[in-house]
DNA sequence: TTGAAAGCGCTAACAT
DNA sequence: ATGTTAGCGCTTTCAA
């Protein structure tokens, strides 16, 4: 068959045509009257490019309106400048705030960011096939790392995402067991360091309520509550501690399924703000009051904890610098520092509002 | 020189070598034993294809866990599946209640969604410009259409975009003046029916907090403002409308700006909910109650506006229902019917909650 | 119904 | 210091 002189395509390239729909590198080539590959140089700020080239090269970029086109560059071997955070929703506070360290981190690095939300029906069904198709997706064509909160993905994808090389940060992730670098908050000694201040105000009987136990945080949590207990001789009592998932609702449910034990608590531990949010509800609708009928400690002090009435004594956790600093992590790994394997922990310090009082002994009556 | 045989490359590729990172569509090909070709066909679901080759490609997909590259899908004049939305900032309730509305339509129809945010510095210097770069990179790269919410860019760049025929909807979009499919509510009417809410109330002195007047948003409401009033013939004072920007802060200086004139207003009407809550925190901070001392409405009907004390009286604004309209707009387009051309509206609606009350006439006493 | 091959816009050897 | 060219992974004619 013949197929000779193939350099004389067929077809023209639609850049070598009539006028175009957006400038190319190709377009910016001509108009500067050198070769692709000088300006993808200067594009990418490489040396051996001689001053005056290079500033006609930024002419014609400019002349031209000329944006590069991520999607080429990355198929190309490049860099897109692009960081993805994938989040598990776009709505709760707890998941925005880190966002935010990370959009301020990464516009301090001129990189941009991109925000996927893996499965905004919350542990859905699907939600860890989809997340597992997006790692891929975001890695391979979009992304040049990626940064993960509360990832549901099995350990293994992200693992072997991570030993193919690619850049990948956890935050506050879950039961997955690996050496992978994350950032996580000191989940237990806050929570005991919470439960020591409800001891220290004189409570003994605290009700607990747990988040997912499934998650580092919320078993961690858990932990140290039960650590503080038992460093003060207070006997557990397993019928003080509810289950509940971090939301609001479950931690309303808690609480009331808490007070209206035979024997019920002087103070409640929430293991989030958002479940102490909902027992507060509870506390109001069955004619509670706080601090002075029960107190209450939440964690992670969203922005709200400090409007609600009375203000939530809470555990702080430093979201956005949590965010900040996974992508100071990223930003090492993407500069050729493959090597850094590390767990950065940051500490969490207790907020005291006025959601707790000392207990009222009733034996002093 | 001698260019010939140019089939046999010096160099194989990478997908032909070895084992691979990640499975390509050549991977796949081999493994089902047909031509790329008919890969590409089963993965864009085209006619002419057996449908045992068709099945025989499907299992071989699942078998390697293959997932399309978008980057290169894109590139090569198909479609990632994935739209866009450029929204101000992460933080705000307002854009993620619209993220929300979006998010949940864009699942329906089976695409998925990335988020941007603009210029997370809301309103600074570059920020437009870097919003331009970013309608560049994103139509060009990464997603099939684009969903901007309050876009900052220059109407220009933005039709420029459209004409090349690509698919954009403006959601509450500012002074652009174009034809460009969008979805915005009826701000007029809803501040218009708000005001006459309070002057049926008995008030006559409104105090009225602006937002960004250079918004549509801002201007509209405004004018709906000046619009009841004039139809019940109270007339215009300038000294009761104070110009704020939205922000909650603006709103605390607005407020205590009004009860300080020399004839304090009655009611106040802010034109957001966050500006709203700042005059609320102002009212308070001055000792004074809501309603019973002065009335206040807002508008948007944030979350938190259910959660004030009082719960505070509001329009609301479809936030969610505009994202999901929005979606539905782009859908069509990206269906072809490139001549649907609207300007979706949607209503607004007065929630009356607790934070206004009747006029009490002091003449009367 | 299937396959071959030409690009898409870019980067990175490899030449010069 | 600059140019040439071979891919990157995919879609899309065009041939068979």
């Amino acid at each position: 068959m013949d197929r000779g002189r193939p350099e004389m395509g067929r077809q023209r390239t639609r850049a070598s045509s009539g006028r175009n729909v957006s400038p190319t590198i190709v377009d910016v080539a001509r108009e500067a009257g050198v070769s692709v590959s000088t300006v993808s140089r200067v594009l990418n700020n490489k040396p051996d490019v001689a001053q005056a080239t290079r500033e006609a090269v930024r002419a014609a970029i400019r002349r031209l309106g000329y944006v590069a086109n991520p999607s080429a560059r990355r198929l190309a071997g490049g860099r897109t400048g692009i960081i993805g955070l994938v989040v598990p929703d776009f709505i709760t506070p707890y998941a925005m705030e880190i966002a935010r360290g990370v959009g301020e981190a990464v516009r301090e690095a001129s990189y941009d960011l991109i925000l996927y939300s893996a499965g905004q029906g919350r542990e859905n069904h699907r939600g860890e096939e989809r997340e597992h198709a997006w790692l891929n997706i975001l890695s391979r064509g979009l992304v040049d790392g990626l940064l993960l909160v509360l990832p549901r993905s099995s350990g293994e994808a992200l693992i072997s995402l991570a030993h193919r090389g690619f850049p990948v940060v956890l935050i506050d992730h879950r039961g997955i067991d690996t050496d992978l670098p994350s950032v996580v908050a000191t989940n237990r000694e806050g929570a005991l360091e919470a439960t020591r201040y409800l001891l220290s105000l004189g409570h003994r009987r605290i009700g607990f309520i747990t988040g997912l136990l499934n998650y580092h945080a919320g078993a961690d949590r858990l932990a140290g509550y039960r650590e503080a207990l038992a460093q003060a001789g207070v006997p557990y009592d397993p019928s003080l501690v509810i289950e509940g998932n971090f939301r609001r609702q479950s931690g309303y449910e808690a609480a009331l399924a808490l007070m209206r034990l035979p024997d019920p608590p002087t103070a409640i531990f929430a293991s989030n703000d958002e479940s102490a949010l909902g027992a507060l509800d509870a506390l109001r609708d069955l004619g509670l009051r706080v601090p002075d009928d029960v107190s209450l400690v939440g964690f992670d002090d969203i922005s709200a904890a400090a409007e609600t009435r009375p203000p939530l004594t809470t555990v702080r956790q430093p979201l956005m610098e949590m965010g900040y600093q996974a992508v100071q992590l990223i930003l090492a790994m993407l500069n050729g520092r493959s090597d850094v394997m590390q767990q950065i922990q940051l500490p969490t310090r207790l907020i005291v509002r006025g959601s707790c009082s000392p207990l009222q002994s009733p034996q002093e009556h």
